[in-house]
DNA sequence: CGGACAAGCTGA
DNA sequence: CAGCTTGTCCGG
């Protein structure tokens, strides 16, 4: 972060007096980064004698910048400034920053995913003023003694029995970044609890938990305090994390928390999309935790039921034995599409079975949840979302824009493009017929139909519905719903992926990865209401339907072998030299152009850049140290570039 | 980012 | 030519 000179204690002209005297010695220079999200520099300010004791790295202070007051974060304490330049006092010494560790770790990501430091320090900054501002960077030796903070016996010792991940917690907090591949709905507990135990009475060091949904936070800080271990929720707990000496746990931002040093490291969930932010700059909240990790001498463990690439290349990879992992997942059913009647579209007879099924015990709605429960996922939501002329068969698209049509009913029936709301009546521009043909159905639309072929309620979950406190569902026995169905419900005894096929072939980098992580919700919805009592009466079942039986997401999870995907993913992207086997970056924006060929003049060599395809460059590196580097190495043009670090749908 | 200042456009 | 918009520059 430095531009200019190593640091050292200046004194300038004007310092006068003792410097121990009360009320202050002389002035200190300090260099800092102000709250300006665009800027890429530092600048030097004065902190009066006075305050000097309040301000360290990462202090929060207000600065007068080209006529306006700005906050700020010290970033260095005792420079020189350069020659010829008038250095001003700092307005106002304003709260307690981020601890140095972090402060030198948004210097990391500023250059790991080609952003600017304050949009880092932001994030790990207090949402509110902190006080009382420490008194100098010293404070009293802590009285560490060697035992550990987390109350209950056995906390941080060698697990006796079967640890309920199957996975032996000391073997994962051991050393360096191991990533954790446990069952579906395995319980992290006993590795949190383990990781805890590595606080020790009275000392600065934290634990750091993330997790990539805000429900996850309130579970795991539950299960925390029940084990006796000091918890600090983000962002909430801000304050208390910043003192130390607890497990912090958030989400994203989470990754940030302003512990000043970590003992361990936990990420739950770690292929979670949620931990990538998706504004430039993109990072990645695991990518951070593990860096920090690595920073503090602090094991890391990145926990998820199916590890992507990137994670894998990230650590070594602990995981049950087979026979421990295969009986953390649900039976799964494949239902193959390619024989079946296209009639029943993705309604098939396996669906209506399970429909009516759920429904028998009672009416199919009871107040206080169904008695059982069948949830359907379709990753559309809408009515028919495509839509062909039943009479001549003409796919129409839009007259303005060419774009798919999608047939609505509400406020009038009508056919209307979804890219740029055209509407138009429901009459075949070819030959005129009135009379359609639903090609894709959407989940609004899959709902009414299911309710028909059910004779009983059925209920749709998606993201626009609202998050009460209560079921999502209103106690339906069936549910149809999108990804955020699997999310929000409590339980399911069977869960259909209706088109996982529409996942699989998403014409992303990334689809095979992301249909996992849709199978292994479904799993952990089932397997959680059969889990301990249920199991007599057979646990849940995940159905999947699919025209690839035999594609690795599909036999991954009939085996309960995760790897299975990575293992068949890993030679594709040797092969066409895609990530994580190469780092690729993506620039868009008016300013992109200038970039991408200054880019292209002066890194030639260490990347290769390509585009423009749909206003976009995309460069490529061997590895993410070479792409920041050539990144970095060149300066950005004054119009606006989006870069693009690691993009998830590429 | 956003204020300052310059250059460009408009209408009486 | 005042009054306003649009663009470019730069910050201690």
């Amino acid at each position: 972060m430095a531009t200019s000179g190593p640091p050292r204690r200046s004194r300038p002209s004007g310092g006068l007096g003792d410097p121990e005297a009360a009320g202050g010695g002389p002035a200190l220079t300090v260099r800092v980064v102000p709250d300006v999200p665009a800027l890429r520099r530092t600048f030097d300010y004065l902190v009066p004698g006075e305050q000097a004791d309040l301000v360290a790295v990462g202090t929060e202070v207000r600065v007068v910048l080209h006529g306006r007051r700005v906050r700020a974060w010290v970033a260095e304490v005792g420079v020189e400034p350069p020659p010829g330049v008038a250095v001003r006092p700092v307005t106002a010494v304003r709260s307690v920053g981020p601890p140095p560790g972090v402060v030198a770790l948004a210097a990391w990501a500023a250059w790991r995913w080609a952003g600017t430091v304050p949009t880092f320090l932001r994030t790990a900054s207090s949402p509110t003023v902190v006080r009382p501002l420490p008194a100098g960077p010293r404070r009293a030796p802590a009285a560490g003694g060697p035992e550990a903070v987390g109350g209950s016996a056995g906390v941080g010792r060698r697990n006796v029995g079967a640890p309920r991940s199957g996975v032996d917690p000391a073997a994962v907090l051991a050393g360096g970044t191991a990533v954790v591949r446990v069952g579906p709905a395995s319980d992290p507990t006993d590795l949190l609890v383990a990781a805890a135990g590595r606080l020790r009475a009275g000392a600065r060091g934290g634990v750091l938990v993330v997790v990539p949904e805000v429900r996850q936070v309130r579970a795991v800080a539950a299960a925390l305090r029940r084990h006796g271990v000091p918890v600090a929720e983000l962002p909430g707990g801000w304050a208390v994390a910043r003192r130390g000496g607890c497990v912090a746990v958030g989400t994203r931002a989470a990754a940030w928390a302003p512990l000043p040093e970590l003992r361990a490291a936990v990420v739950l969930d770690a292929h979670d999309d949620a931990l990538v932010e998706q504004r430039a700059p993109t990072w990645s909240a695991w990518q951070v935790v593990a860096e920090r990790a690595r920073r503090d001498g602090a094991p890391c463990a990145l926990v998820s039921p199916c590890p992507t690439l990137d994670l894998l290349a990230a650590g070594r990879l602990l995981a049950p034995d087979r026979t421990a992992e295969r009986l953390g997942w649900p039976p799964v059913e494949v239902v193959d599409r390619r024989s079946a009647d296209p009639r029943h579209g993705l309604l098939s007879p396996r669906v209506a079975d399970l429909a009516r099924w759920a429904v028998a015990p009672g009416d199919g709605t009871s107040p206080g949840g169904p008695e059982r429960r069948v949830v359907c996922v379709v990753n559309r939501t809408g009515g028919v979302r495509l839509v062909a002329c039943a009479a001549c068969g003409e796919l129409d698209r839009c007259p303005q824009c060419q774009g798919a049509l999608e047939q609505v009913e509400v406020p009038a029936p009508a056919l209307r493009c979804r890219r740029c709301a055209t509407e138009r009546p429901v009459v075949c521009a070819r030959c005129g017929s009135t009379s359609t043909r639903a090609l894709r159905l959407g989940s609004a639309r899959l709902r009414r139909d299911l309710q028909a072929l059910a004779g009983a309620p059925v209920a749709e979950v998606t993201g626009a519905v609202a998050d009460g406190d209560g079921d999502p569902a209103g106690g339906a026995a069936v549910v149809v719903g999108t990804d955020a169905a699997l999310r929000r419900l409590a339980h399911a005894d069977a869960v259909v992926v209706l088109d996982l096929d529409t996942v699989l072939l998403a014409p992303r980098l990334r689809a095979a990865e992301e249909a996992m992580a849709l199978v292994v919700r479904a799993a952990r919805l089932v397997r959680r209401s059969a889990l301990p009592s249920a199991a007599g009466r057979g646990a849940g079942r995940l159905v999947l339907q699919t025209r690839q039986p035999s594609h690795p997401v599909v036999r991954a999870a009939v085996a309960g072998d995760p790897g299975l995907v990575a293992a068949a993913e890993l030679p594709v992207r040797q092969a066409l030299r895609l990530p994580p086997v190469t780092a690729v970056a993506e620039l868009s924006g008016p300013g992109a152009a200038d970039y991408a060929g200054a880019l292209q003049a002066k890194a030639g060599a260490a990347v290769e850049v390509d585009g423009p395809l749909d206003g976009t460059w995309t460069v490529r590196a061997p590895d993410a140290s070479a792409l920041c580097d050539a990144l970095a190495s060149v300066d950005r043009p004054s119009e606006r570039v989006r870069v693009e670090v690691d993009p998830l749908h590429l």
